[in-house]
RNA sequence: GCCCUCGUAGCUCAGUGGAUAGAGCGACCGCCUCCUAAGCGGUAGGUCAGCAGUUCGAUUCUGCUCGAGGGCGCCA
């Protein structure tokens, strides 16, 4: 391939497939037979290796028996010339490592400052994608295992919009299950008490004070209206038997005594928590577009219709009086119920017509992110939507691993039925929302994360929440200093005067910004954009302690600004993806 | 027993089919007459748990062993 097929490149374009053009023209000419070879090329770890590396030669020595490095040599000698490309060296087993001229090192900042907040947003992708994270039953506060789940959710969701997909995010609200009946009793029970009725508060019922609260309310608007005596509750409740039995006998005798009145404390405890939770959430930054209803999947029909769907393909089957789905065909370990002796539907028949139904509603990926403690349940839900024709691979799921709070080096206990636990309303007064959500992604999803209280609350260097503000705060300080309208100009200025080994790696580092989003959103990895904001805003300390950026010379002075300039502008846009604020001063 | 996650510096954790495996904290030595010291520079610290395999090349992929944590209901 002549090198004039190889076109001028603009400079701040993509100079990575500039490079793997030049690469590929060179191929054609050493191995035209092996045109198909990828071509990849890496950023290397040492400044002394240059900018951009490729292993091509290496991958090519066996097929043409020759060696990697006079394969290199070859390739090397048949690169097109480039203006962007100031020498091609051959290192190592048999590298070609680019170094790229200073020019075409630095015009990044000008693709920043004109890209502004979109510098780094992924092309569109055409791709509608759901994010379904929190879920969280509404029988109680949030607490910090849910605060992960959240602020990894929305950084994740955030990441992928950004990428390039069409997101929308859900939330699954558990409104049909026993847990909300549970909650109804326990709060019912608590009006009663208030009342004067004295009876015994079962031990597995909700214990939290937010119980005693709605319970208050109830009584405050309503009076007696609801009141029942403890003894005609007493008559329905075994003397003795299992708790848990005990507990049903409670809900039923409410429903007996209470008749509508049931449906209205069922309603409102609901509406309450509901309430609760979304304001919570919303107060941390995190925002659903769908709050959608599991009940309505059974006021709708749509968990018979999945039932029946399961049925006519053949895979479910009756034994005991309940019925089975066949999950073991689709690599369950074992068959799972669909709908229990007492003609009830489990959990997972509405979750087959909940996802049956988000694919009706059109989405091409589905993402769940759920507690690893459902980590046993992918296989069955991937076997529900094969048997109904759906295709599991469109849903992926994402487990979050537990979070454990450390106070005085000291782990915090914390139980959720005795309502003894840390909520995430708690956690947020008490760190601020910035370090909650950074500190929730200071670590691997699919790994326990250790949440040190500490070092979250401390307001000093060990803290890297502000670490990273800090280097934003410090721009937007000098920034601040400037004359009227000399900022106007930066936007344009030449950038030759920048020319320090520091100022090419903070360049280099801006230049990494939107392969790292693209990379993150492909992984469902949003920890690796708090990680890279880490090393961006160490890049700019350094080079901001070695180098004065408000120097008397004119030229330098606006190369400098512009660096600096961009410098916030990646900072911005990944703090807001992470939804952690950028401080104008500290 | 089966399944999941994991094992990397004294501690907490990143990372990767590639070159001399990184950061923060802790330790030690330094840097404000200077745009914010919530900052920076330097020193010390490693059998990437172990063994075998695949590969031109394995800390990374595969298998096994050892160790840690979690999950295995006609609960949600």
């Amino acid at each position: 391939m002549p090198s004039s097929a190889v076109k001028n490149p603009v400079p701040g374009a993509d100079i990575r497939h500039h490079l793997t053009q030049l690469l590929r023209a060179a191929l054609a000419s050493v191995a035209p037979q092996q045109l198909d070879t990828e071509i990849i090329l890496e950023r290397p770890k040492q400044a002394s290796h240059g900018d951009f590396a490729s292993n091509l030669a290496l991958q090519l020595a066996r097929s043409l028996k020759t060696s990697p490095r006079q394969v290199a040599e070859r390739l090397v000698r048949e690169l097109p010339p480039s203006p962007l490309v100031a020498s091609a060296e051959i290192a190592g087993a048999g590298f070609i490592n680019f170094t790229l001229t200073p020019a075409a090192r630095t015009a990044i900042i000008h693709a920043v400052l004109a890209a502004g907040e979109n510098f780094g947003r992924g092309a569109r992708k055409h791709r509608r994608l759901q994010v379904e994270f929190v879920s969280a039953n509404p029988t109680g506060p949030l607490h910090v295992g849910h605060g992960r789940g959240a602020a990894y959710g929305a950084s994740l969701s955030s990441l992928l919009e950004f990428s390039g997909f069409a997101v929308e995010r859900e939330y699954y609200v558990n409104d049909a299950g026993r847990q909300m009946d549970i909650l109804a009793v326990s709060t019912w029970l608590r009006y009663l008490e208030r009342c004067g009725e004295r009876l015994p508060f079962p031990p597995n019922a909700y214990q939290g004070d937010y119980v005693i609260e709605m319970a208050e309310q109830i009584a405050v608007a309503h009076g007696t209206t609801y009141l029942h005596p403890a003894a005609a509750v007493l008559a329905c409740i075994p003397e003795s038997g299992d708790p848990d039995a005990r507990l049903d006998a409670f809900i039923v005798a409410a429903k007996d005594l209470l008749g509508d009145g049931w449906h209205y404390i069922h309603q409102h405890v609901l509406n309450e928590q509901i309430t609760d939770c979304r304001a919570d959430l919303e107060g941390f930054g995190v925002h659903f577009d769908v709050w959608f209803s599991e009940r309505s999947l059974y006021d709708t029909g749509k968990v018979a219709q999945a039932v029946a769907l399961l049925q006519a393909g053949g895979h479910l089957y009756e034994q005991d009086g309940a019925l089975w789905f066949r999950s073991t065909a689709f690599g369950d370990e074992k068959d799972r119920v669909v709908r229990r002796d007492n003609g009830i539907y489990t959990y997972f028949a509405s979750d087959i017509a909940y996802h049956l139904n988000k694919f009706e509603r059109g989405f091409d990926i589905l993402v769940d992110v759920w507690g690893a403690d459902h980590h046993g349940y992918i296989s069955r839900v991937k076997g529900a939507l094969a048997a109904a024709g759906a295709d599991p691979r469109r849903l992926d799921v994402t487990l979050v691993q537990f979070v454990s709070l450390f106070r005085d080096g000291e782990k915090v206990s914390m139980s959720t039925r005795s309502g003894e636990y840390v909520t995430l309303r708690e956690l947020r007064n008490e760190v601020g929302n910035d370090a909650c959500r950074f500190f929730y992604m200071l670590r691997k999803c699919d790994q326990a994360l250790d949440f040190d209280l500490d070092l979250a609350k401390s307001q000093s260097n060990d803290n890297p929440v502000y670490y990273v503000q800090y280097a934003h705060a410090r721009i937007c300080s000098v920034l601040a200093q400037l004359a009227e309208g000399e900022a106007d100009a930066v936007a344009t200025a030449e950038l030759a005067p920048l020319t320090h080994e520091r100022e090419y790696a903070l360049c280099q580092r801006l230049a990494e910004f939107p392969e790292l989003i693209q990379n993150a959103a492909r992984d469902y990895a949003p920890h690796a954009l708090a990680f890279y904001l880490k090393d961006l805003a160490a890049d700019f300390h350094g080079w901001y302690n070695a180098e004065r950026v408000l120097v008397d010379d004119s030229a330098t002075r606006q190369a400098r600004l512009a660096l600096a300039l961009a410098t916030r502008q990646v900072l911005r846009n990944g703090l807001s993806l992470l939804g952690v604020s950028q401080p104008v001063s500290m």
